[in-house]
RNA sequence: GGCCCAAUCGAAUAGUGGUUAGUUCGGCGGGCUCUCAAUCCGCAAGCCGGGGUUCAAUUCCCCGUUGGGCCA
């Protein structure tokens, strides 16, 4: 088989959400099942709504993912001279033709054409002036966009990996831009342009652009270029099932890492919307992800974005994530000085401890810190009634009579026999226990919660409790 | 408006010309627990509608409906 090459190639308008990273990953897992070549392409060609700034953040984002490209990225704003070339090419074989419309005038047209009820396609008014005419309109100083002619002719039609033979009509089809009147390429035409010249074997994209496939398909013949393979990939829609939108930043991957998602689990996750393995398998590491994807596996209709699940799958993977890893992570999500801090004031083992009985509990690293402070820090003034402080006065005198304890289960065993000594009921002990140690009455099981600790610990945040209390 | 795409529990999906239509998230109910979480067990919940084709349609075809996309 031919050698496999994919591209991701984003506009820099925006951050990087949901779906451009959905897209990118299975381009990324095309090319890496087949030990083929992945590249980025950042198409910048509009310099009003690009910005460094976005393109930046989003190779960040792709890094952050794991989906390292080997080739690129290429930006098409430095490509100009490239589609120019090509352009001339066209001209040259007599396929284009210079459009004196203004913006104005098109989209009075267009309204026009949509209040009679006929589609708002360009009349292609502009293919039938006569060079005189051509000649004026230069003259008055127009500079013209540039238009391929629609050939008329047979239908359109390719196989689409995902969704089958797809055909179209020309005649449905508009004379469209392919130059802008400033020189710059339109997306069709600079997408062609490079895909075919960077060699792009399969083009995997958002199922919005499928109505673009004629029109670049048209060019393809016009420049005698191989075709490509198309896959177009199901939308992925919000929870109100409209179009994820650049304007909205809580679905973008920079919004998600700073909620706490790690990298690995969003990775699993996109591979769950339009795509799925085999029954009963949705948890993968990224070998597995790699070895199991397949066009075939993928579906054809539209995905809503389930945050939930996303959590869900997030907690797994910080269960399974060592504290190293995780440690990493704060660096970069606040900063390691806190945590150093407190490793050394905890010591290792207590704040290893500590941290996997955190870890148990959050679903995002943003909880797990919130958890894991919560063990560690002096919580606030306590109010403990009556009843709660007759627990308190008995657990000092009790824990003074045990000198140390070795591991959870004897911490749980000299509980048990507290509880029953004190002759309080189970829930008021123990809760009020809890309380007195982290602040809150429901958390780890306490026997797992005290061994962390460490009895020193216990002893300090009991006569702390009690010196706020004044027993 | 034209063209194109899609349609299975609330969500993600599997699957099939004859199945008790499977799985995961979520929901609900229970077990375990002092509690939350985790975990285990159980329950509810779905083939968009109408026509065909067929002995038989959720599955194939057509139409409609709904959603989405492009024409910007």
């Amino acid at each position: 088989m031919e050698k496999i090459k994919t591209r991701f190639a984003p506009s820099p308008t925006g951050l990087l959400h949901i779906g451009g990273a959905r897209t990118a990953a299975f381009n990324w897992a095309l090319a890496r099942k087949n030990r083929g070549v992945f590249l980025l392409r950042i198409e910048d060609t509009d310099k009003e709504r690009s910005s460094l700034a976005f393109e930046k953040a989003i190779l960040e984002d792709l890094q952050w993912l794991g989906l390292d490209w080997d080739e690129g990225p290429y930006r098409q704003s430095e490509r100009l001279e490239v589609y120019q070339s090509f352009f001339e090419v066209l001209k040259k074989k007599n396929l284009v033709y210079p459009c004196y419309c203004t913006p104005q005038e098109l989209e009075e047209e267009r309204t026009e054409a949509l209040n009679a009820g006929k589609p708002p396609r360009y009349s292609g008014k502009c293919f039938f002036l006569s060079p005189e005419e051509r000649r004026r309109k230069e003259a008055e100083g127009y500079r013209p966009s540039w238009r391929f002619r629609i050939p008329s002719g047979s239908e359109i039609s390719f196989f689409d990996l995902v969704r089958g033979k797809v055909v179209f009509h020309p005649a449905s089809l508009g004379d469209f831009i392919i130059l802008k009147s400033d020189g710059i390429p339109t997306y069709n035409f600079a997408c062609v342009v490079d895909d075919a010249l960077m060699g792009i074997s399969h083009i995997l994209r958002g199922e919005e652009h499928l109505s673009n496939t004629p029109y670049q398909i048209l060019l393809y013949r016009a420049l005698e270029f191989p075709l490509p393979v198309f896959a177009h990939l199901p939308i992925i829609l919000d929870e109100n099932r409209a179009k994820l939108s650049k304007r909205r930043g809580d679905i973008s991957l920079r919004s998600l890492r700073e909620r706490g998602i790690l990298a690995q689990a969003l990775f699993n996750y996109l591979f769950t919307l339009g795509h799925s393995f085999e029954e009963g398998k949705e948890v993968l590491d990224r070998e597995a992800i790699v070895a199991s994807f397949s066009l075939s596996r993928v579906g054809k209709s539209g995905a809503i974005f389930d945050e939930e699940k996303l959590r869900w799958m997030n907690k797994i993977y910080l269960r399974k994530t060592p504290w190293t890893t995780l440690r990493g992570y704060f660096q970069q999500l606040q900063g390691e000085e806190t945590l150093e801090k407190l490793v050394e004031k905890l010591g290792s083992e207590r704040f290893t401890r500590l941290w996997s009985l955190a870890c148990e509990e959050a679903s995002d690293l943003r909880e797990l810190w919130q958890v894991f402070r919560g063990f560690v820090e002096k919580s606030g003034k306590v109010v403990l009634e009556a009843e709660r402080l007759e627990v308190l006065r008995f657990l000092r005198k009790k824990v003074e009579q045990v000198p140390c304890w070795v591991n959870e289960e004897e911490v749980k065993s000299i509980l048990r026999a507290w509880q029953r000594e004190s002759g309080v009921k189970p829930a008021m002990f123990y809760k009020t226990l809890r309380l007195v140690l982290i602040g809150r009455e429901e958390g780890p099981e306490l026997h797992r919660l005290l061994f962390a600790l460490g009895r020193e610990e216990f002893l300090a945040r009991l006569s702390d409790v009690a010196k706020d209390e004044e027993v």
